[in-house]
Formats: C-alpha cells, sequence, structure tokens
DNA sequence: TTGCTCCTCACGTCACGTGAGGTGGC
DNA sequence: TTGCTCCTCACGTCACGTGAGGTGGC
C-alpha cells in the first residue's frame, strides 16, 4: 500500500491527476480511510494506470479510456474506435502539414516583402461544401444574368430559401476570355437535403440547362480579396493574379466569385463580392 | 453599415464569435448604438476578420493574433513568431506520426489476439531524461552492487537527494550474458543542476570508475512491465521477450530496469521494479 | 512539537457553443 | 401587433494546475 505522494512517484504522475481519476471513477484507490480521506494504492493498480496513460497518449478522452477498459466492448467494438482514432490521426497529420505549409509561405513572404500581408489578400482554408447549381457557355455578362434568371425561376417567390448560402460564381475558363466563357453559377449549401426538396418540387427551368447538386472539394489554400462592386472587382483579379505570382505560387483550380448581395439586376454589379482563387507553391523548375 | 447577423453571414462565422471578439479587443465594431448595444460592422472590416481566422488556421493563439495585428513588431519579430510555430508544427507531425504507429500497432495486436492488453505489459512513449550514472562490465550481480556501493559513496549521507528520481540500471550488453555484463546504474533526475553540484562537491570515487551525467535519448516505443521484486523479475523478461517477438517488434536499444524501491542491500532484491526495451517494428524480411 | 503529507474546495485555462430571459425595429 | 434580430448574463467544455486553508501522522 502506498500512499498517494509514493505512487505518484512511481508512476510519474502528479497527486492532482491521481486525485481526479478517482474523482470521475477511472482509478478508485484499493482502499480510502474513511476518517482521513487518505487514498491506498497497491502495485497492483499500476498497470491500470499506465494503460490509461497509454491510451491518453494515443488521443483518446478519458471518457473513451473509461469504456475501453471497462471491458464492455468486444474486440469488433475496440477494433472500430481504433480505426476511428487512426482516420483521425491521419486528419490531423494532413492538417498540420497544410499549416506547416502556410507557415513557410508566410515565412517566405516576409523575406521578400518584409510585412505579413499584402493589401487585403488573405489566404485561408476552405471546407468542403455544397453547391447547387447550373452551368452554360457563352459571353460572361449574358451567360451570367441568364444562368441567374434559370437559377431564379426554379426559387420559391424567386428568393433563396434560407437554408441556401450565398450566391456565387465558379469560373471553369480563364478568366480573361470574356467572350466565350463556361461559367457555373449557384448557392452553398448550409444544409443539402433543403435543396433536394427544392428539386422534389419539380419546378423546371425554360431552358434545358441542368440543375445539380455537388460537393466543391475542400481547398487548402485559397488566395482570396474582397471587393466592393464589380470595377473593384476587375482591380481585384489584377492585384490578386500579380501577389500569386509575386509569392511563388500557381493556380490549382477554377476560380470564384462569391456575391454577398443579391441585389436586383440592375443595380447587381455595385454588390460586394469575394473573388478567389486556389493555389499552391509552384514547383521550381530546372534550370 | 452591417448588423451582426448580416456580417456573420457575409464572414460565415457565428455571431457569438463576433461578439467574443468585440470582448476581447481583438475586432471591435466600427460602431456601437449607445442605447440598444447593437453592433454595426463595415466591409472594410472583413479582411480584418479573415486574417485573424487565417492565423487562427496557422495554430496561433487570439492573444498572439492580436499582437501580430497590432502592428506593434518589427519583422524581425514577426519572422521569430513564425519560425517557432513552424517548429511546433513539426513536432506536432512528428508526434501524431508517433501516435499513427501506436494504433497500428494496437490494431495489428487485436486482429492477432483479440485484445488489447497482454498481461501486464504496456507500451509508452519515454521523454527524454537526464541521467547521473556510473558504468561497468563484469558479473551482473556483483557489479550492480559494486556500482551501487560506488554511487553511494558520492551521495551526502548515502542517501539520494530529493531531485533526484529513481534509481535505474541499463543494459548495455545482451541480458542472458549473466556472467560478463555490461552495465550502467544511476539515478534520474529531475533537477540536472542539483545533480552538477553534487558532483562539484568534489566526492571521490573509491574505485577509478567515472561519474557522469548524460542525457537519455527520448524513445517513442518502450515495452514495458512491472514486478515486485527479482524473482518474478526474471518472468518479466521473459513475458516480455515473447511478446515483443509475438507482435512482430524487436529491441531497438539498450534495456532498463528501474528500481523504484531502494531498500537496504539485504532485501534489495525484494523491491519493485520495471523492466523497459525499446522496440521498433521489425523490418518484414522479403522471402 | 515540528515538518511533512494529505485532504477538500474553488478558481483558472481557451475559445467559444448553447440556452435563458428580455428588448428593439420594421 | 407579430416575428425576427439583437442584447446581456451565465453555465458548460476538457483535463487537470495551482493556490488557499485546514488537518493527520511520525
Amino acid at each position: 500500500m502506498f500512499r498517494i505522494g509514493e505512487f505518484s512517484k512511481i508512476a510519474q504522475v502528479s497527486g492532482r491527476l491521481l486525485r481526479y481519476y478517482d474523482e470521475i471513477g477511472l482509478l478508485t484507490p484499493q482502499h480510502t480511510d474513511t476518517q482521513t480521506g487518505y487514498r491506498y494504492y497497491t502495485i497492483e493498480q499500476l498497470p491500470r494506470l499506465n494503460r490509461i496513460l497509454a491510451l491518453k497518449d494515443l488521443g483518446f478522452s478519458l471518457d473513451q479510456i473509461a469504456q475501453l477498459l471497462r471491458n464492455a466492448l468486444s474486440p469488433d467494438e475496440i477494433r472500430g474506435m481504433l480505426v476511428m482514432k487512426k482516420a483521425q490521426i491521419e486528419q490531423n497529420v494532413r492538417e498540420e502539414v497544410a499549416r506547416l505549409q502556410q507557415v513557410e509561405m508566410r515565412l517566405a513572404q516576409i523575406e521578400n516583402e518584409g510585412r505579413l500581408w499584402d493589401h487585403d489578400i488573405v489566404l485561408k482554408r476552405v471546407p468542403q461544401t455544397s453547391f447547387f447549381s447550373i452551368r452554360d457557355q457563352g459571353p460572361l455578362i449574358r451567360t451570367f444574368f441568364a444562368l441567374l434568371d434559370d437559377m431564379r425561376s426554379t426559387l420559391p417567390a424567386g428568393e433563396p430559401p434560407s437554408s441556401f448560402g450565398h450566391l456565387a460564381v465558379i469560373l471553369h475558363s480563364p478568366i480573361y476570355e470574356q467572350s466565350q466563357t463556361d461559367i457555373e453559377l449557384g448557392f452553398f449549401l448550409h444544409q443539402p437535403e433543403a435543396a433536394t426538396k427544392a428539386l422534389q418540387a419539380g419546378n423546371t427551368l425554360s431552358s434545358n440547362r441542368c440543375l445539380m447538386i455537388r460537393e466543391l472539394p475542400p481547398v487548402e489554400m485559397m488566395a482570396s480579396i474582397v471587393c466592393q462592386g464589380w470595377e473593384a472587382g476587375s482591380a481585384g483579379y489584377h492585384a490578386l493574379g500579380h501577389w500569386i505570382a509575386a509569392n511563388d505560387f500557381q493556380i490549382a483550380g477554377p476560380g470564384r466569385e462569391i456575391l454577398f448581395e443579391l441585389r436586383p439586376p440592375h443595380e447587381i454589379s455595385e454588390g460586394m463580392l469575394e473573388i478567389q482563387f486556389p493555389v499552391i507553391l509552384k514547383e521550381k523548375t530546372t534550370i
């Protein structure tokens, strides 16, 4: 029998930790003096504590550890927990590596320019999103309004329901070809089910275009700038392009334009928008 | 001017987050109505919010972000923060990868044996430690007592000071060669400075052996078992050896014996001890 | 008797999420 | 007037660390 101090020294943990594990029932001392409240541990309890610490190190919560040690789980259930944990750790690794890239990028930037921020361009990660959209080709402005009309005609009362997010345009063709573009217009979806319902409502399009719901993949590095109005947006494109080149990035996919304000058609070009381009570090070319 | 709801929708964050950032002074609304308390934001504040979110994503705390955005830091200081952050993330990656290995090992184990734990053997990570030691070769038992005597003679009153940790033995030669072993005996150190002082006190050894303080490297995977007494310890060695082979590990360095109890010589072999061996996954041999 | 160890509260951590209960604006 | 949005508390999160203030054991 050891008092808490000895036991904590043997196990290389704090007394507070042992008291806490007692409190939550994870490791109850062999005996507790009812008079003094003193906790007494035995050496046979050390392996259990070691297991707890080992599982904690794997990233399990104390709650999960309690389950794992209660012997209430079948090997299959334990395997399930391990597989989930493995996937989670792999995800963590991917995230940390992405973070690392970003930090390295910032470091390079500060070497080049002496500061962390260029104008109002920010680099961020964008998670996976559902996108409810319609796509066509043609001259930029005309196609945009045609798609917008089509989209509106599918919405109840021409207004996007509250489960819809912002209006966005995905630019599938290079931006400098304004006469023959390939663009996709749609709404981000907070709850994809709501849109499915809208689709099922059976609204038909006046054109023979196709409504679709798809998942936009997550983007690790998205260079973005916010502009007020399409005129400023044009300048924004230039700034973004310059910034991307100056920081040794290259564009790695279709750009997006997010329209924060859904104004009536005649003044829609005054609304605020965000221009986004996914980027990756330019691979170094051998000389 | 946007009310908090609109601004939060534009920025894709919660209202609570904006209120919190206001509360800690990280992002104060352009204007707050003194009567109603309503917060009003402008579009010019969006880039700042985006920067905050981007830095948060890199793993900085809100406190650090506040510093970074206060423009109170020189480029050099910012670079310093980034370099530190980079090192930290790299450390995280290493840790996550080690975790991943451990989880994979557990998965293999549950496939093989149908349970997570074999007897009382646990696999754990052991951090770097300072070790205050003395080393010699010879028959195991005799050399052990000789080294222990030597070590005692250097300690004030023959007792280890409180800054010393447990007594341990490192087995530099294979354990089955009991007649001609190479062992290192010493104490783990909580505060290396204290031991340095002990060394400076100038105690000389009766033998011509050498006291040393060195850093034991961290061990990612340490297979360990706790036994009561040297007899049980002998069985412990067998169990460990069996377990290591059965789980496709191989021993990857000198083993350790940690003696938790420093009893008087005639009954020291009754004390509790932990046997440890660093292991790695056996590389798969091509058939 | 004097230290030393142990005890039980109870607050702090970090960045918000999540109600509760109440009010302003169209 | 009715919703809708906004407000301010205030508790909860997770696994303890860190005192404060008091008592038991040799």
